[in-house]
DNA sequence: CACGTATTGTGAAACGTTTCATTTTGCGAT
DNA sequence: ATCGCAAAATGAAACGTTTCACAATACGTG
């Protein structure tokens, strides 16, 4: 197993050490002639970096990683995609971690990625536990910044979207179609994006002094979730029951809808559904769905724009707090139900 | 920026380098009263330790990379959190590359996953040009495990799905359903899947002797595509129009549905569709889609399984070729048509 | 109490790069 | 030819681990 190193590259184009090295580093620095020689060694042995040994000796990686909270959810994918083209544009690569909404899990990718000394962290943290651990990696010099979820620190970047006014958008809408009994459907709580929107939610409801927002809690964002929910919803006493859904994103409005349905009751006509993301399997549902629109990629694309700013020049980098609005986009989950007045 | 490497860890508790080396090893092999004197000193001094060094002089890696087609699509995550359980509970970590189906990012992955000297690569191949590139990680010491694709290669594992079978049993279904112009819509067809699913229906119209399959080929397999592909068949003379769409994925048969209908057709009832995959959404779409069902989890994970075993015993190591059963899931999107013979 | 053995601890060498202070080479001007 | 300088090439040191041959210590036995 001769791993060939830089030393035989060295050896058979007749060159030292420091050549090599600048042939693969700064080309301009060595004669044509020579640099085509130690190439056409390089070719011939099949020579191939070690990554580890560079980033050893020169203290600084080349890659990014992101934690998302579920890979399966194309809210993230599509989050990843944007990230990944600023990275790659950089010259970079991006390493996915997927914590699963769990904790232990996340907290084992932040060991990881420590100990890989990468280039900088994008991280959409589970819980709120998170300050010190992330604070230590910056202290390090490992850049960190938010996605999807604000911050008041004033020592790392976020990228986000407004998500109480995401909140308020949804119950506006619920509001205006004429429902008065709205639950909402999502959790844990402990994710600040969840507690965010059923803030604005309630919110918008308080304001109208309608009766107070329901709270229809799940143990994750999933479609199996949003299936569970429903199927405790269908179970309530059609007095009680809520006629308008407000699901804390696509995956869990996707299971909702398939869950009403399987017990019987008709969206839109019995119970309204909005969603939130709008992923594009929101339009293609069932019965499409009215979502809450955010630009996914492109908090993706600025996140990581972000972070490598802050790791190319740590010194004059200043954190920012980015912020972008996000927008109602109205389908037929909540069409206006014909013949039943829901304001009774 | 003092990097607080084993050494200072050494000195603060006052023992030898290659004692904290042992803690953090071969923890048996260390005096529990030393040991809790060097952890103690671990704690104290915040010491993380620098996965590039031990990796250099350790000279193995415990990081297993996945290269897939596209990493927006449900299947494919799927794929990843079946390997990332089977990487994990190794106590490796899965770094996820997406090539996009672009054979240049597939290069530079290959490239950056060789330089990093991972400790196996899992792959979904683009299309046939690889047999060179991954038989030089082999050779290297990087074992390779095909994904999603069946190999003659005798010197890699591969897991796999009948994708010819697949595809004959779309194509049958769609027989039996009476259907005589069937379009299999799909693309590229480098992919080998894409051509071993049309390959698999072909054979079966060819065998009752209907007429012959035709090909809508798209450029990728994504709803945009699918969307496309539905406008060129809608603005097909109806005597030509194909009463049935064998989707060469879900993506592309959900895109294909929403332009279907954008277009004036009735799905099924002027044309039935027919998915690959059976992602989580194709049972929550506009139409429930009929599609053909694969193991996606249990894909990735034996996958990953294979690779370890190869990683941690090559000497040992016989390759093996698993090829798992796909399986028709009939849903809406297929439903006989009803006032309507489409066999006449 | 001496001896042999098992258990702990030690520290130098090696992993494959990059960096940088030096030396060597090439070349135009005198 | 000779000198001076810029350009090119050199090679030793350093990065932070792990490994391994060896030394030191402890322990049970005759």
């Amino acid at each position: 197993m001769a791993e060939t190193g830089i030393k035989e590259v060295a050896r058979r184009a007749g060159v030292s050490l420091g050549t090599v090295s600048n042939v693969l580093n700064r080309p301009q620095t060595v004669t044509p002639q020579t640099r085509k020689r130690v190439l056409k060694a390089i070719e011939e042995l099949g020579y191939v970096r070690n990554d580890s040994a560079r980033h050893l000796r020169a203290g600084r990686s080349r890659t990014v990683a992101i934690v998302v909270l579920d890979v399966s959810n194309p809210f993230f994918t599509d989050v990843v995609r944007g990230a990944e083209e600023a990275v790659e544009q950089a010259g970079g690569m991006l390493i996915v971690c997927n914590s699963g909404e769990d904790a232990t899990r996340e907290r084992r990718h932040l060991d990881t990625v420590e100990e890989q000394r990468v280039r900088g962290l994008l991280i959409t943290p589970i819980g709120e536990g998170h300050h010190k651990r992330l604070e230590r990696l910056v202290k390090r010099g490992i850049p960190v910044v938010l996605v999807d979820r604000g911050s008041g620190e004033p020592n790392q970047c976020s990228v986000s979207v407004d998500d109480v006014l995401g909140g308020r958008l949804a119950a506006q809408h619920l509001v205006e179609r004429g429902h008065r009994r709205i639950a909402f459907v999502g959790g844990p709580l402990s994710i600040r994006q969840v507690a965010d929107r059923r803030d604005g939610a309630a919110a918008v409801l308080a304001e109208h002094g309608r009766a107070e927002l329901q709270i229809v809690q799940t143990r994750s964002l999933t479609t199996v979730a949003g299936r569970e929910a429903a199927e405790a919803i269908c179970a309530m006493p059609a007095a009680r029951r809520p006629t308008a859904l407000f699901c804390a994103n696509d995956l869990v409005a996707l299971g909702a809808l398939q869950g009403l349905v399987a017990g019987g009751l008709r969206v839109p006509h019995d119970v309204a559904i909005v969603g939130y993301d709008d992923i594009d399997f929101a339009s293609a549902a069932t019965v499409p769905l009215t979502s809450v629109r955010q630009p996914r990629e492109l908090l993706g694309r600025t996140a990581a724009q972000l972070l490598l700013e802050e790791a190319d020049d740590t010194a004059r980098h200043g954190h920012r707090h980015v912020v972008f609005q996000p927008q109602l986009v109205v389908r037929q989950s909540t069409a206006a139900a014909r013949g039943k007045s829901l304001t009774r």
